[in-house]
DNA sequence: GTCTATAAGAAGATAGAC
DNA sequence: GTCTATCTTCTTATAGAC
């Protein structure tokens, strides 16, 4: 496998394919790890082997690599969020799938979504606007799954979609894979909610 | 108002006293807005209109601040929750009262504690096991008031604090004050809780 | 596409005058 | 206690060789 095609022996291998994916691979590690703050180009770079200088030939700017991981995240966890709950029937269930999916996102080294989930929008201020509106497209997804359920009339809709976004997303503050799944955790959410909202 | 005290005409007003606590409030609303890495020391010291250098007399690194805004945010929140869960009698209205009173405080003006809330301690990984330390001892309020519930044998009792404290330090990412007061929130996400897993 | 080299500025922190 | 001046290091970003 050292060479893709004979007749190129001379070129490396991988040659002018997408360094772009790997870089930001590095940087969406490295966001989720160290922040955005506290991550410098030249972090970047070294984790694929990249001088800074380097890097500014495929991103502009810090920003626009920032930029570039939220919108992956967003895209690729509302992929897979339509995906599980275009399976299930039940609304209860299709939300209770919906927050799994989410759980395992940000618990197992899915590093995009801690990004996305973890990185505010006004540590960019210059681009907080449109990652204030991914962030939103994504939320859109449980906005409409609470939509869909039987709920008490005098249920804030609004206020039961934020309390367990909210506290999904500070689950991986404190997570440990030996106490409890993610499914577990999603079950338990979910039926805290249930049980003194439905009709 | 020019002078303290008449029999020393030439001195500033307010000349030795305590330049601390105005440094670290406005340190801690740095690092509340622009977090802790977003925030220089050149910011802190023009918020009270003293050059870098000179800090330095006062706090020996941006480290040592951070500490001592930690400090005094756990301590203030402490004994504000602690009192007013010390008026009430049924458990369930003293945690109701205890969610109410930490909402204030990372709703309204309280940047001490916003910085407790929002600034994780692995931003600071040299002071980031005091930061921790004292963080558990104020959510262990929190354990107190739940382990005085009258709660379902099958109740998760780790996972009923942690969805509750995720689901209010998130608060601050959405409040709008027409929207709806903490005490409102708060007396829904008691309400929430409360429902599935009284006895 | 990646390198070298470097600009241009900002960061935390210190030394010593006042 | 605060200032001036400065050290040292690190930052994002650019220019141009290869």
């Amino acid at each position: 496998m050292q060479n893709e095609r004979a007749d190129k022996p001379n070129q490396k291998v991988k040659r002018s394919h997408n360094r772009e994916q790997p870089l930001l691979d590095a940087a969406a590690k490295l966001f989720a790890s160290k922040g955005y703050k506290g991550t410098t180009m030249r972090d970047i770079g070294s984790e694929v082997g990249m001088l800074p200088g380097s890097m500014y030939y495929h991103f502009k700017s810090k920003q626009e690599i920032l930029l570039a991981v939220y919108k992956q995240a967003v895209y690729s966890l509302k992929t897979r969020v339509e995906e599980v709950i275009a399976e299930q029937e039940n609304p209860w269930r299709r939300l209770e799938v919906a927050t799994k999916t989410h759980l395992e996102a940000i618990i197992n080294k899915n590093d995009y979504a801690q990004v996305m989930t973890e990185i505010k929008p006004h540590k960019a201020p210059e681009i907080r606007s449109e990652l204030t509106a991914m962030r939103n497209s994504y939320e859109g997804i449980f906005v409409d799954l609470i939509n869909e359920l039987p709920l008490k009339s005098d249920v804030n809709k609004k206020l039961f979609r934020l309390m367990l976004i909210g506290a999904l997303n500070s689950v991986k503050i404190w997570f440990q894979p030996t106490d409890i799944t993610p499914e577990d955790i999603a079950s338990e959410f979910v039926r805290y909610l249930r049980q003194s909202s439905e009709i």
